[in-house]
RNA sequence: GGUCGCAUAGCUCAGUUGGUUAGAGCGCCUGCUUCACACGCAGGAGGUCCCAGGUUCGAUCCCUGGUGCGACCACCA
């Protein structure tokens, strides 16, 4: 029989340093190389995780610790598995936050007509953001992006690293790098190629402060304080006028309309007659509507260029005029009355009304206009009274914003790129029907927002930081870009950069000049590049062979407020490009909630940093936390469970030590108990892999760490370790080490830090496996030379008996560790028979000296009751 | 307004494909300096499984309706 040669207790430290040994497994790691992806191996041996590229726009919270690192326990389960993992990182550096936080921290902004600094430029971060922004040029502008975003990149790392994160760093990348901008581009091509693309001016939701369109995913409602005014408009040609509700009183110079229901009666009469506006008395068609309410406001309401969705839609069904009076930077611009059609009235006397408005804000041009319909002699109507009926009332309602933004958006018409997705609906719910998502209900977040799309996606933004369109447009004769006949570079030419590159057919000198061309300086959304991470993992029409390796992935981890934009995106891409899915699997985390349970997010002001907590309960112990949350349930953040995960990384690092500080003569696993225990063992295998199968492992951890502390820990090891200790114990000696091994691997997805530890006390080179991460995953053939016990119940009947005795023990207020003189078990003739095997171990373990077994017939099968209890003498105290 | 999720011990959560006394951890109580671990061990208290109906021999679990909380979408005159 081999021997085995016992860890010397000694030589370990009396308590786990986890910061230490996290710095230490890191190198380890490093150097064995145990988390990289192999290339050589068969798509059917590799798992591929789409990983989510966070974005790089300040600090990582707790919400992002919590659902990576459940990403990562699945990552590490597959790859425990024998499959060639495939865990990428990104960073999504490229679009708004960044340009945002880039300004705010440099206090920049972006002027594409300013010179760039010579040398490159280098700015210290603004201490004062009062007054006016310095200038930048755009690639200055775009220079100080990568200079912030480079920095962020490291802390990400430096933090992910400390989670524990099993990515494989060899396949770092950034959204903004030449491959990905090379990709996005040549998605682009494809996209144009088919038929997928096109670009239109039209009313285009706008942020007036970022000053660039958005799209509907982009959009969200906010709930916002304004107030109706009741306005006075007159009819031509009578006397009689009517009062409009309106919480956009600064829109009435855009007024082109007039809509009631047609069944309104109040109504009826006006409608195919012109009112006439007050203050600027433009006369404007009155006609009926489906979509107006009667009972909102007034019943009658004024329809403006633009005022929402709805004016959209009636602006080009009525064909009415366009007076767009809020320009880019939702300011209003100048706007010349008396040539839209417009034939009675005083187009000077508008002109004049209007002059005061031109560069105010939406918010200063509202006081001026509210001002001015207090004054009677702008009135439409004939009755001498203002046009502002009482004062306004105020009233919350829901308004757009761009989800990133601080204002309220506008519709301002502009020429924006869009993929056309509308004419897809089936399409796309078909593909969302071929992926599994975890939980299965998450699929109708996609379905519900795919159903009720109902805007092609604009993907161009008249921002700086991103990848740009490989497009340029002809010039006429007279400069002006013919936009209807786009020059989009061949795949062979990409990537370009249009402000730069040529496209074919032209020398640069005829850059901006009539009959030359001109280049598209819009970039894309940023979700055009991020819609494309699985591609970007697979490289494809880069790369077509490995393409064909990891594409479609395996598994898409994200959160469930993004499944309008990222995993909607990608569906759409996958299904474009290749009429494929992008992935088999959606595995959508849950949200750490507030104690109040609210999202904890940066906004709110209530996040709890990460390192503080990793550097308290250790990454292990952060880690259990994570993966204790099931997917696609929030939970609220409970420091109390990172205390439970610190203290089952001690119990683990105490357990290994007792476990492999016995050494001795090992013999196969013969004992009964022994034999009933492996059994247990097993049976827990069995249950943790199905559940790590279906990607439940908050199931796996719960039932692993309820076995390992209350069977283990608790039962078996007290029962089986006097004669592990005293010798003759080999089949001891070969179980406990057998569970031990077997637990570690059962909890190292979780615990990647202390397993590693205690594994290579011994285990590292009993196996031949140098990280218990590269090590196999237990099975069946852990435990095939294990004969089953003799009887099933044997590990119940002694776990059952230890508890009557140790009850004994506890009523009599004496330690669980004194001796019994006497004591009488009583049970069931059948049990006491049954307990025969295991009845040894009990007494050893309850240091039993002398005992009567007293058949009992009226006790149930495998029930004990003790009596007649003496002890012995406690041990004297030393000290 | 539409869709979805959740509601189980003081707290955080499991669970029951419908079946005798519903679980864990934390917290609480009673003990135990125990030779792996006091970040421990033993023992214990604690629950009308949100409410009302229905199906069933039997419902915490299934169905219907309701209440509360949360999310996504819509509502912007």
């Amino acid at each position: 029989m081999p021997t085995v040669r016992a860890i010397d207790p000694n030589t370990l430290p009396k308590h786990f340093d986890a910061v230490e040994a996290e710095q230490r497994w890191h190198a380890t790691w490093d150097q064995l190389g145990v988390y990289a992806w192999n290339a050589q191996r068969p798509r059917e041996e590799t798992f591929v995780v789409d990983t989510p590229p966070p974005t790089v726009s300040g600090s990582l919270h707790m919400g992002h610790v919590f659902s990576y690192t459940q990403t990562d326990v699945i990552a590490r389960y597959q790859r425990m598995q024998g499959r060639n993992v495939y865990y990428p990182i990104g960073w999504d550096d490229n679009g708004l936050p960044t340009e945002r936080r880039v300004q705010n921290h440099f206090h920049v902004r972006c002027d594409p007509k300013t010179p760039s600094v010579a040398g490159g430029i280098h700015l210290e971060p603004a201490s004062d953001t009062k007054g006016p922004p310095r200038l930048v040029s755009r690639p200055d502008f775009i220079e100080l992006c990568l200079q912030l975003t480079r920095q962020d990149e490291e802390a990400f790392k430096t933090l992910w690293r400390r989670v524990g994160l099993s990515v494989d760093w060899a396949l770092e990348y950034s959204t903004i790098d030449v491959r990905c901008r090379h990709l996005a581009q040549l998605s682009f091509r494809d996209l144009w190629e088919k038929g997928h693309v096109y670009s239109v001016e039209a009313p285009t939701m706008w942020d007036v402060d970022f000053q660039t369109a958005v799209a509907q995913a982009e959009v969200e409602d906010r709930p916002t304080r304004g107030a109706f005014h009741d306005v006075a408009f007159g009819v031509e040609g009578q006397a009689e006028g009517f009062v409009i509700a309106t919480t956009r009183p600064e829109l009435l110079a855009a007024c082109v309309g007039v809509t009631a229901h047609p069944d309104d009666p109040r109504f009826k009469p006006l409608f195919g007659k012109r009112a006439i506006t007050p203050v600027f008395r433009v006369p404007v068609p009155i006609f009926p509507s489906e979509l107006a309410d009667p009972e909102k406001g007034t019943g009658i309401l004024m329809v403006c260029t633009f005022g929402d969705a709805t004016d959209v839609g009636w602006w080009r069904e009525q064909k009415l005029a366009l007076r767009q009076i809020i320009g880019r930077n939702g300011r209003f611009v100048p706007v010349e009355f008396g040539t839209d059609g417009w034939e009675s009235g005083d187009a000077a006397a508008a002109n004049a009304a209007y002059a005061q408005m031109v560069g105010k804000t939406v918010h200063s041009a509202r006081v001026a206009v509210v001002e001015a319909l207090r004054d009677p002699a702008n009135s439409a109507t004939r009755d001498g009274t203002a046009p502002l009926r009482g004062e306004p009332k105020p009233l919350e309602h829901a308004v757009k914003y761009y989800e990133k933004g601080d204002r309220p958006l506008e519709f301002v018409t502009s020429r924006q790129w869009f993929v056309r997705l509308l004419d897809k609906k089936e399409a796309l719910l078909a593909k969302g029907d071929e992926i599994r998502w975890h939980p299965d209900f998450m699929r109708l977040r996609y379905r519900n927002w795919t159903e009720n799309l109902n805007a092609d996606w604009c993907i161009s933004r008249q921002r700086y930081f991103g990848p740009a369109f490989p497009v340029w447009y002809p010039l006429d004769a007279a400069g002006s870009p013919d936009y209807a006949h786009p020059i989009v570079a061949e795949r062979a030419t990409l990537p370009v950069d249009p402000t730069v590159d040529v496209p074919a057919g032209f020398t640069d000198a005829q850059r901006d000049q009539p009959g030359g061309f001109t280049a598209e300086t819009d970039v894309y959304d940023t979700w055009f590049t991020s819609s494309l991470t699985p591609q970007i993992s697979s490289g494809w029409e880069l790369d077509p062979a490995r393409h064909r390796q990891l594409f479609p992935a395996d598994i898409r981890p994200q959160s469930h407020e993004i499944i309008r934009t990222w995993a909607f995106y990608t569906i759409a891409k996958a299904l474009l490009h290749e009429n494929m899915v992008p992935w088999q699997h959606v595995v959508v985390s849950g949200w750490i909630l507030d104690p109040d349970r609210k999202k904890m997010s940066k906004s709110k002001g209530n996040v709890v940093t990460p390192v503080a907590l990793l550097d308290q309960y250790t990454s292990d112990g952060v880690r259990y936390w994570a993966a204790s949350a099931r997917l696609g349930t929030d939970t609220a953040f409970d420091e109390k469970v990172l205390a439970v995960g610190k203290r089952l990384v001690t119990k683990l690092f105490n357990a290994g030590k007792f476990v492999l500080g016995q050494g001795g003569e090992v013999a196969g696993i013969d004992a009964e108990l022994d034999r009933a225990f492996v059994q247990r063992l097993a049976r827990l295998v069995a249950q943790v892999t199905k559940s790590y199968e279906a990607f439940e492992y908050a199931h796996a951890l719960a039932e692993t760490e309820s076995f390992f502390w209350h069977d283990f820990t608790d039962t078996y090891l007290e029962l089986a370790k006097v004669r592990a200790r005293d010798g003759g114990g080999g089949s001891a000696l070969a179980a406990l080490r057998l569970g031990l091994s077997t637990l570690l691997r059962l909890f190292a997805p979780v615990l990647p830090y202390i397993t590693d530890e205690v594994w290579s006390w011994a285990f590292a080179d009993e196996t031949g496996s140098p990280s218990i991460h590269r090590a196999p995953w237990p099975g069946p053939a852990d435990f095939r030379e294990v004969a089953a016990p003799a009887d099933a119940e044997s590990f119940d009947l002694a776990v059952a008996a230890l508890a009557a005795i140790n009850k004994s023990k506890s009523e009599a207020k004496v330690s669980p560790s004194r001796g019994v003189a006497t004591i009488t078990v009583k049970a069931n003739a059948a049990t006491l028979a049954r307990l025969a095997g295991v009845w040894d171990d009990v007494m050893a373990s309850t240091r039993i000296v002398e005992h009567r077994l007293d058949p009992t017939a009226d006790l149930a099968d495998g029930v004990f009751e003790v009596s007649d209890v003496t002890f012995l003498a406690a041990p004297p105290k030393d000290g």
